[in-house]
DNA sequence: ATGTCCATGTCTCTGCCATA
DNA sequence: TATGGCAGAGACATGGACAT
């Protein structure tokens, strides 16, 4: 984490198991590192020392429109702002491949120069589409920052923007469990249970498909994590696995 | 066409427990 | 008491379905 900054978004190569004509752009840092908490020092000093995104985005002292926003079914979260200059400016960079790091709880966002910036400015998003069109989405700002279900709302709606309108992806895609991995799953569980522990399990499983192909597949099987693999008998235990079933799987 | 909901998979935080 | 590994639970992302 030294030295130039070889680690902004940039479009990643697509990898094998991603979908052809996609371009991947991976966030720079992950979302726990990029919240900032203005109740540390040293992050309230980066606060005081950065500049807040101006009015040419809208201007954050005004009185809010009259009216609830339009255009989202949790009005009661967002400003009904009157936008600025730069919601109809075309005259900026309209890139093919937009980079998008989703908002995080908090007006701030940490940069990997270790410096803080003001996600307003992420709130219009402008980039060129598949047709060659250059396209505004200007999003309403959350009534409070720190409002997890506001920014949650804005980063779903913001994604589908990208999603729908260009080749650029933020994850890859994943793949769900098949029927015999759940039939793998089903039958070495006891009781619920791993008999020798989640650590052993989680290694026999990924010995069993990570990298296989399955017949009638045309994937290699990925790499499941502790995480998945308890989340998927956290979430089928009641209904099948402890009554010896495994879940439906599509295709 | 676009915002939101649903189902599903993964990431992250937290607490527990054994051991140093 | 401090530390590290592990498990459980919740947060949250994604693609597609649904609604308007």
């Amino acid at each position: 984490m030294s030295g130039t900054d070889d680690n902004h978004a940039a479009p990643a190569a697509t990898g094998p198991s991603n979908t052809p004509g996609l371009t991947l752009m991976t966030p720079a840092m992950k979302r726990s590192a990029r919240k900032v908490d203005p109740t540390n020092p040293s992050d309230a000093a980066l606060i005081a020392a950065a500049t807040k995104a101006g009015a040419e985005i809208y201007d954050s002292d005004a009185e809010d429109l009259p009216g609830l926003v339009n255009g989202t079914n949790k009005p009661q979260l967002f400003r009904n702002v009157s936008w600025g200059p730069a919601a109809t400016d075309y005259s900026d960079d309209f890139p093919i491949h937009p980079e998008f790091s989703q908002f995080v709880p908090g007006r701030w966002e940490r940069m990997p120069d270790g410096t803080v910036v003001d996600q307003k400015s992420k709130l219009i998003v402008k980039f060129t589409d598949k047709k060659g069109n250059k396209r505004i989405f200007a999003n309403p700002p959350p009534k409070d920052w720190n409002n997890q279900e506001a920014i949650t709302a804005l980063n779903k709606r913001t994604v589908q923007q990208v999603r729908r309108n260009t080749d650029v992806r933020f994850r890859e895609v994943v793949s769900a469990y098949v029927a015999p991995e759940r039939r793998w799953i089903l039958a070495n569980l006891t009781d619920g249970k791993p008999a020798a522990g989640w650590k052993r399990f989680v290694e026999q499983f990924n010995n069993k498909f990570a990298g296989r192909l399955l017949p009638g597949q045309d994937k290699v099987r990925p790499v499941r994590t502790h995480s998945s693999l308890t989340k998927e008998v956290e979430r089928f235990g009641p209904e099948f696995y402890s009554k010896g079933q495994i879940p439906p799987s599509r295709s």
